[in-house]
DNA sequence: CTGCGACTTGAAGCGCGGTTCAAGTCAAGT
DNA sequence: ACTTGACTTGAACCGCGCTTCAAGTCGCAG
């Protein structure tokens, strides 16, 4: 067997997922497997790669489909370059909006107000969180 | 029928939200209704302020048995300051993340690597959202 | 050769956050 | 009095992101 390919164990081990997870990518088009040793997976280091990319783009709330739709992308793809550039804005914005969650809720280790809620800045911070 | 109480109708219409959802929100706990108009719910005013709440902290990711948790902690309570302290740092954590997320998408935009993925640049980046 | 144990499959199940459905009820308008 | 239309209920269903299950298959150690 091809020394350079990791078995799906070792894969999912250094991943941080389980195995049943990385099939479930590849029914879902994210990741192939590049061989097999009788009936398992092998994968090649790549994979590792491409792997961090996937939980990083879910972890930031991307769902697999859009991630997919992303590594799928032909080459020189301006139309992945817009949805790219697209995204980011995505990204700013929802960076903006827990900032002003994480104000509120710095507010509100601070205030004295008993409920808190019923505090009148936290209220209107509250506010100003989903409409700035 | 109480001047003040609005119908879940307009509760819903003026927080964004179907009135399915809403006596959603009441069977987890989130919220209660104040009155019947008929077998129609209606609700004190201050509902929008805590459906605007809730609604903000669902968006920022916390589970609606999260927020029920808040929402119902007792007054002056020093456990739930404590929560929200925590809550506080895993915003910030997450505020962190995206932010290399999207310089790794930013990077992207600009870089000229065909296809992208294999550009060592992003793929360092990426590396480092996770583990930074 | 015989276990062992980690994988294989497809299908079913789960937790979340709701929506949708069918059948019914009510308030208000004409 | 009758219609209209927005609500009511419980229960079923949905999409997402997986995990778990049952039954089977393989590589490797002893």
């Amino acid at each position: 067997m091809d020394e350079t390919l990791l078995d799906i164990g070792e894969v999912a081990r250094r991943a941080g997922l389980a195995p049943s997870a990385l099939r479930f990518y590849e029914r879902k088009g994210l990741i192939t497997a590049d061989g097999r040793n009788g009936l398992r997976r092998s994968y090649l280091p790549e994979t590792l790669d491409r792997l961090a990319l996937v939980t990083c783009a879910r972890d930031a709330g991307f769902t697999l489909a859009e991630i997919a739709a992303f590594l799928q992308a032909g080459p020189s793809d301006a139309v992945l370059r817009e949805r790219m550039a697209a995204k980011e804005r995505e990204v700013d914005e929802r960076i903006a909006q827990l900032t002003r969650l994480r104000d509120s809720l710095r507010h509100a280790a601070v205030c004295d107000h008993d409920p808190f809620v019923e505090c009148p800045d936290f209220k209107q911070a509250i506010r100003r969180v989903s409409v700035p």
